[in-house]
DNA sequence: GTGTGTGAAAGTATTCACAGCC
DNA sequence: GGCTGTGAATACTTTCACACAC
C-alpha cells in the first residue's frame, strides 16, 4: 500500500501528535539516534505505544517488524503526512509585539514556512523592519495575496479589527488562517481557521485549579 | 442537586467550549440581551444544541423549560463551573517581545486573573514597566512564588532555558503552567501543563492544506 | 406550543492483545 | 527473543429523540 494513501479518515486527534512525534524524532536525530521503538517514542512524548502505531498505520507502514523505526525514514515520512515536503508562504497581519515576536521565531523556515511579510495599519512603522523585510501598508494586502500565492494568514491585530481583516485575506484567496486576537474569529466553508487564544487557555488552568 | 457538583465526571472536551459559551454570553450581555435558547447561542459559537444542554448538564440545571436561558444567571454560573468566581494570581517568566505582548493584553483583569509581576534573567530589564510593574530578576522567583501564593506561571522564555524555569516554578509550589516557549515541556504529575506551540499550528493547517 | 434535560444510539478515539515478521 | 501493524474491545464524545416543565 503507497504510503500517505489514506488522508481521507485520518482521526483529527492524530494531527497535532503527529507533529509532536516529528518535533521529538527530530530532537533525537540531532543527539545521533539512528533507530527508535514506538515504545520509546511513547515514553519521550508521554503516550502509549500502541496510539504512535496506530497514528502512523493511517499513512502507511513505517517500521520494521522486530525492529522499530529508522530515524531518518520516519522523519521523511512524516514530513510527507503532514504536508512538509513542500514549502508554505505566510504573512503576518499585525506588526505589534505578538506579531513581531512571532516573526523572530527561527523554525518557520526550518520546517519550511516561508514568511514573506508583515502588514500593519499603522503609518508610523510602515518600512520599518520587524524581522522579515519591511513592514508593508494594509491597503496592499489583497494585492500581495494575489501576487505571491499566501499559504496562511497569522493575524496578531487588536481584537477590533481581526475578523475583518481575516475576511479580507480570505476574500483574496488565502485558504487558511492562524488567528492570535482575542476573538473568536469565523472564515467560510473551505477555508481553515485555527485560534489560539490567551483568555481560553487560562480559564481552562481555572478550570483544573478549581477541581 | 447543588450547581456544580459533578465535576468530577466532566469530560476535557467540556471545558474550552465552556469558555467559549461564557464569551459569547458576555456579549449578547453587552449588546443588552437577557434571555437565550440553546439554539441561539448554538447557531453564535458553530455548535449543536443538545451539545451545549449536554455540556451545561454535566454542572446543574440553569435553564428553564419552554424559555430558555436567563443571561445573567448563565454567566454566573459559567464562572462557577470554570472557576473564575474567584481571582487568581498570575505571573510571566521571560519579557521579551511576547511576553510584552500578553501582559498588555485587556482581558486578564476582567476575568479574574491577577498579573503580579514580570521576570527577566536579563539585567538590562530589570525595573523596567512592561505594562505590569517593574521586571523582576529571576533570583526572586522562588521566593516571590511563595509569598504571593502564585496559581499560574505563564512562560515565554526562550525555548533553551524553559524546562528549567518550568522545573523551578513548580518546585516552588507553583500548581499550573502555561508555556509558550517553542519546546515540548513537562511538569511532574499534580500540576497542570499547556502548551501553545506556533510550529504545531503551523503544522496541523499544512496538514489540512494538503488534504 | 416551546425548549430544557437526559437516557439511548451513533459515532470517534484509544487501548488491548496477538498474528506475523525480523 | 523483540517489535510492528491491526482487528477487536473498550472508553469516550456527540447527536438524537422524547418525556417533562413552562
Amino acid at each position: 500500500m503507497p504510503a500517505n494513501s489514506k488522508k481521507h479518515s485520518v482521526p483529527s486527534a492524530t494531527v497535532p501528535r503527529l507533529s509532536q512525534y516529528l518535533r521529538k524524532l527530530q530532537e533525537m536525530q540531532a543527539r545521533g539516534t539512528t533507530t527508535v521503538s514506538s515504545r520509546q517514542l511513547a515514553e519521550e512524548v508521554g503516550t502509549n505505544p500502541a496510539q504512535i502505531r496506530k497514528d502512523l498505520s493511517y499513512f502507511g507502514e513505517f517500521g520494521i517488524r522486530g525492529v522499530g523505526y529508522e530515524i531518518d525514514h520516519l522523519i521523511d515520512e512524516l514530513k510527507k503526512c503532514l504536508g512538509l515536503d513542500r514549502s508554505w508562504n505566510a504573512i503576518i497581519i499585525g506588526s505589534g509585539k505578538l506579531g513581531t515576536a512571532l516573526a523572530r521565531y527561527r523554525g518557520f523556515e526550518k520546517q519550511g514556512f516561508n514568511l514573506l511579510a508583515m502588514f500593519d495599519a499603522s503609518k508610523s512603522v510602515i518600512g520599518k523592519n520587524r524581522g522579515v523585510g519591511p513592514v508593508l501598508p494594509t491597503d496592499q494586502l489583497e494585492q500581495f495575496i494575489r501576487e505571491h500565492g499566501i499559504d496562511i494568514a497569522i493575524v496578531t491585530t487588536p481584537a477590533g479589527v481581526a475578523q475583518n481583516i481575516i475576511d479580507r485575506a480570505v476574500a483574496a484567496g488565502v485558504p487558511s488562517v492562524l488567528n492570535f486576537a482575542p476573538i473568536r474569529a469565523h472564515v467560510d466553508k473551505p477555508a481553515i481557521l485555527r485560534q489560539v487564544d490567551l483568555s481560553t487557555e487560562l480559564m481552562i488552568l481555572s478550570f483544573y485549579l478549581n477541581s
